[in-house]
DNA sequence: CCAAACGGTTGTATGGTTGAACCATGTTCG
DNA sequence: CGAACATGGTTCAACCATACAACCGTTTGG
């Protein structure tokens, strides 16, 4: 019933992908020195606040060995300080240094940059409606679909 | 001006990409067994029909080895074919096969289906609009934006 | 108290992407 | 015409991203 529909938001969000360059995950096409994912973890750790290594897992949907090794890279660059809480010894508590607070802070400035020029190209008239459709989206995606697919329903990428 | 839309866009679109899984290059949720590149080349190629390899490089925004390494993979599976075209011998002349056919039909189908049950989630009344606003966004990627972003404007993923 | 569950780490394998060096073929122009 | 240059591809080395499995230390529950 909908698959017109559905083949359009498929073609449309793969070329939305290559176009927008969410490939190359070392480059940086504005300069920054960091890494997608590295970006990706500062960002919901700069806005979430402290968190356990598992519950940043599941913001990221990543294995917790990836996120071993992501948070073991971020330590490196001296951005995030891996620590204990009392409660359980088990848990890593992760926070960010103050220059992963600064380094959070320029990558949501770059990449705000970078989306300000999208918008750009998009009559003024219309950025509203873009923006409430990418919000339903997300939605859409991190509702049930998305639990379903975690567990095998369908869509390769 | 629009700063707070920016902001919003580039948190949605974030949240977007992991939340539909966009990350695991080889997983495929589906159970289909084609990493997410060769799924992009073969779709390109299905959809659009024979092409030079520097074509496929610009469509799927890709460096040149990149490419030849990827139309490597797919020659190992049996979906496309190198040839030559008269004029130039230069010229790699992309063909699928009718096993490469078949594949993209069936990622098509799968990718369908995803995409149905995410627009399942999303109010009947709404969808054209999503896709509308998907339609902007990436006519406003692939413009001047993509270009400028290329030569180092701004953004970091 | 011991077994099962939980949170993390490390090892191994696969996949993706680039850039540089290189080759073969075309093109341009003195 | 022939030398320089441009173009399309390939190969190689380096790096990043991810998963799964095996393992260790801690906690929890019977």
């Amino acid at each position: 019933m909908f698959e017109e529909e559905a083949l359009a938001l498929q073609s449309q969000i793969g070329a939305f992908v290559r176009a927008f360059g969410l490939h190359q995950p070392d480059r940086t096409p504005c300069g920054e020195v960091v890494p997608v994912s590295e970006a990706h973890a500062i960002a919901e750790l700069a806005s979430h606040g402290a968190l356990t290594q598992t519950e940043l897992m599941a913001r990221l949907r990543l294995e917790k060995s990836t996120v071993s090794r992501l948070v073991g890279q971020l330590m490196g660059r001296g951005w995030v300080q891996r620590g204990k809480r009392p409660g359980d010894a088990r848990l890593v508590w992760l926070e960010l240094s103050d220059d992963g607070r600064a380094a959070a802070a320029q990558l949501a400035a770059a990449r705000a940059a970078r989306f300000a020029a999208l918008l750009d190209n998009i009559p003024a008239q219309q950025r509203p409606a873009v923006i409430d459709a990418l919000s339903l989206l997300v939605q859409a995606a991190t509702g049930p679909v998305a639990v379903s697919a975690a567990s095998g329903a369908a869509g390769h990428e």
